[in-house]
DNA sequence: CAGTTGACGGCCC
DNA sequence: GGGGCCGCCAACT
């Protein structure tokens, strides 16, 4: 698998999440066999709006994670897909059911 | 080429 | 339930 070719395979992964759904850097790790800290780095280097939905990674235990242009950009793009953001102890966090389930 | 760091995940305390 | 530690892969220095 070269760079490009994960590069490709995550963004037509990404491009199959349902709108008012997010996934979690572990679930595209696992369908890409790499490990979610992988994930991340790919994405934070290869930013591209135009097609990468990236906002709509967060992290498996439900906190949003990381965004290279910032975290407050990340939740607004997570708000306007119709994802409710629960404030819990001054750190946002998405509900579970929010998660898409791949189907492989 | 080798050591560190980082958009994480899971286990343990 | 919250916080800390280790392991993971890829990019950077």
């Amino acid at each position: 698998m070269t760079k490009v070719g994960r590069i490709e395979s995550i963004l037509k992964i990404m491009k199959k999440i349902p709108k008012g759904k997010v996934v979690s850097y572990g679930s595209l790790a696992k369908l890409l066999g790499t490990s979610p800290r992988a994930v991340g780095q790919l994405m934070k280097h290869n930013q591209d709006p135009k097609n990468i939905p990236c906002y709509k990674v967060v992290c498996s235990d439900g906190s949003i994670g990381g965004y290279s242009r910032g975290i407050k950009r990340k939740i607004r793009m997570l708000e306007k897909d119709g994802i409710k953001i629960i404030n819990q102890g001054g750190k946002l966090k998405i509900d579970k059911k929010y998660f898409y389930k791949f189907t492989l």
